[in-house]
RNA sequence: GCCCCCAUAGCUCAGUGGAUAGAGCGCCGGCCUCCGGAGCCGGGUGCGCAGGUUCGAGUCCUGCUGGGGGUACCA
């Protein structure tokens, strides 16, 4: 299809060119903020006015007159005292569009090249307990980015990190091993498990003497060997599975299941600590605070952490802290600790896992990690262990790969006060939102919230599977169209609303497109032609903003501004129908076809759509 | 203390230096349903404050105010 928006960009440039500059000034085009300017529009003349050194208006109009139009033009126009406009050919551009749109296939992208392997890891949620809607807006960002990244033709591996070997599955062991807590019939295990957290921290707070446990339970676990380190991987592994479950629902899915017990076993941690001794960029610490520890200091060269800040590596117990597993983590996504796992499926249809183990099912290591840029979905308060693990690449010398390590930091989701108050939160005027606290048992859970939307949506849906699909779609759709630098107040009313920006409304326009296209048959008649009012305009101009708009949102790592573009797609679309004739009305066999291929591309472009942002078009509701 | 994020309509949020700052919700009124209203149309003197840069600032810079987060031998 062709890219107008670049077409006239190129010719804009060329004609500038050709008025003298010299220099590669970006030739801005966007939409036309003024419909009645015309469709696409430059404020180029304002930028070359400076260098020219001529009023904007007469060098837009030479830009104008000068201008090779690119094809589908129908006229270039000045307004507004420099801008240079272009108003689209309809006639025979809305054809072109229109086949594209019926060729969306798996990579959206125009022009791309592979590029290096992309991992993003995300979800990363601790194996010791239900998923909460945060953890969820986690999985939904990493996911569409994956999508997303994948649609411009990029090899993406989706990790999900299981942090099994921290303290708090040691909270969830001493709960179940030495307080004897366990699942009420019918309880959920992961369900089991939240509770547990929250009463384990209760008697923590009571009997501090509980912390003993807790230490020899993580001391056990860390050790790797004995019952209580079997215990961990069995109550890490049934969470896993649970987790694995809760995201299904929203269409969230893995490549690879990452280990924190295997990094350990295999002598990741090790081989990364033998690295950065070898290199010195690690300092042990024999006097003053940090006393005993293995250290990273902080400013490069700094060997004494006395006088600058420093991260410990290895505690003085001579337990490795999260960050440094991290290190070794990273060092072996980009392929540079020279150690690999042991691979093989998780279960039949799912992801594959990291082992340490040989076994007969043993998946090719060298189609695992290597990556050339590292994508990781963490929330913003985890931004300085991040820093740390890139600073630690670098000073190992692998500044390229530091470069291409991305924390894609997102907020949190919290409380608004009513949702506080409906959770049993005491709530305080004039506060606005309310931390989750997982130990406190604040939460809305994953799968509670999924349920609520799909006892929601169950009567008026066609059948059970439907109303998963349009349940799946209002949460995920909620949890996608925020920016990644706002805080979520979640709030129930909000989540589960099936009217305006939401999934529901996205779903329905797809299924409302698709009852059109079984009620209409196709049309054999050549279109010719089209003939369209505006509301058929925009939205020829909406499907044809697609790629751009997957293109823009895959570049900047940005859900929401897909989220955006759809609902805006679904819009027009909606907005078309309502003011067009039926077109099982329609009798000229020219404007029928027309009006048919135009719902069928605006069909496709709204499933590939919804796609990417991880909602099953809906054929039917 | 230092670092990061946020502040736009009653509420929840978009807004990538460009024309008259937009959506959704809620409220009022109307239309109607090729999918069964989860739809469409109309109703709007809002960018926290003060400077600065620019032909042009919600957007960039500085300061301030208010809110959130980080600054662990937690993750």
């Amino acid at each position: 299809m062709p890219d107008l928006e670049l077409e006239f960009a190129l010719a804009l440039a060329r004609a500038a060119r050709e008025l003298g500059v010299e220099e590669d000034l970006p030739a801005a085009v966007e939409p036309s903020a003024l419909e009645t300017a015309g469709d696409l529009s430059s404020p180029i003349a304002f930028r070359l006015a400076k260098v020219l050194r001529r009023p904007p208006a007469s060098i837009a109009e030479e830009l104008a007159r000068r201008l090779e139009p690119p094809r589908h033009t129908a006229e270039v126009t000045v307004t507004g005292g420099g801008y240079v406009n272009l108003r689209i050919e309809m006639a025979t551009y809305a054809s072109e569009v229109v086949a594209s749109a019926l060729g969306w296939g798996e990579v959206v992208a125009e022009r791309h090249d592979p590029g290096p392997k992309v991992v993003v890891e995300h979800t990363a949620t601790n194996p010791n307990k239900a998923a909460h809607v945060g953890h969820l807006r986690n999985a939904c960002i990493g996911d569409t980015v994956a999508r997303l990244l994948r649609s411009q033709g990029q090899r993406v591996e989706v990790q999900n990190y299981i942090d099994d070997t921290g303290v708090q599955v040691a909270d969830v062991l001493v709960g179940i091993r030495e307080l004897g807590l366990s699942p009420a019939d019918g309880e959920p295990f992961d369900r089991f498990c939240s509770r547990c957290y929250v009463e384990v921290f209760r008697r923590y707070e009571a009997e501090p003497r509980l912390l003993e446990l807790r230490r020899d339970t993580l001391r056990q676990i860390e050790g790797r060997r004995g019952e209580v380190a079997r215990a961990a991987k069995e109550l890490t592994s049934q969470i896993v599975d649970a987790h694995l479950r809760t995201m299904a629902r929203a269409g969230v899915g893995y490549d690879l299941l990452t280990w924190e017990s295997d990094i350990l076993e295999l002598g990741f941690l090790g081989r990364a600590l033998d690295l950065m001794e070898e290199m010195g960029v690690t300092v042990r610490v024999s006097s003053g605070a940090l006393a005993g520890c293995l250290v990273l200091p902080m400013t490069e060269g700094e060997t004494d952490p006395e006088t600058g800040e420093a991260k410990v590596l290895i505690k003085s117990d001579g337990l490795a802290t999260y960050t440094a597993k991290d290190i070794a983590y990273h060092l072996w996504k980009f392929g540079l600790l020279g150690l690999d796992f042991r691979y093989h499926p998780w279960a039949p249809g799912g992801p594959a896992t990291s082992s340490a183990q040989a076994g007969d099912d043993d998946l090719d290591p060298t189609s695992f990690g290597r990556a050339g840029r590292v994508v990781n979905v963490i929330d913003q308060r985890q931004s300085a262990p991040q820093k740390v693990v890139r600073e630690a690449l670098r000073r190992l010398g692998h500044e390229p790969q530091a470069d291409q390590l991305f924390h894609l930091a997102y907020e949190v989701v919290a409380l608004s006060p009513r949702a506080a108050a409906a959770l049993g939160v005491e709530t305080e005027p004039g506060r606005t939102m309310y931390a989750l606290s997982g130990r406190h048992g604040i939460e809305v859970g994953a799968d509670d919230l999924l349920d609520a939307a799909v006892r929601l949506v169950r009567p008026k849906a066609r059948d059970q599977r439907t109303a998963e699909v349009l349940a799946a779609s209002a949460v995920r759709y909620y949890l996608l169209r925020f920016g990644l630098n706002s805080i979520i107040n979640f709030d129930f009313d909000e989540a589960l609303r099936t009217s305006g920006d939401t999934g529901v409304y996205l779903q329905y326009a797809h299924a409302r497109a698709c009852g059109i296209l079984r009620r209409v048959e196709p049309v054999e008649a050549d279109p010719g032609p089209f003939r369209l009012a505006p509301e058929g305009r925009r939205l020829v101009k909406q499907i044809a903003a697609f790629p751009r708009a997957a293109a823009e949102a895959a570049g900047s790592l940005s859900p929401s501004s897909l989220a955006g573009y759809t609902f805006e797609l679904a819009t027009a679309f909606n907005d078309y129908y309502e003011h067009t004739d039926r077109l099982y009305r329609v009798e000229d066999p020219s404007l029928r076809a027309q009006g048919r291929q135009l719902v069928d591309a605006l069909r496709a472009t709204l499933a590939r759509s919804l796609q990417l942002l991880g909602l099953e078009p809906l054929e039917r509701i």
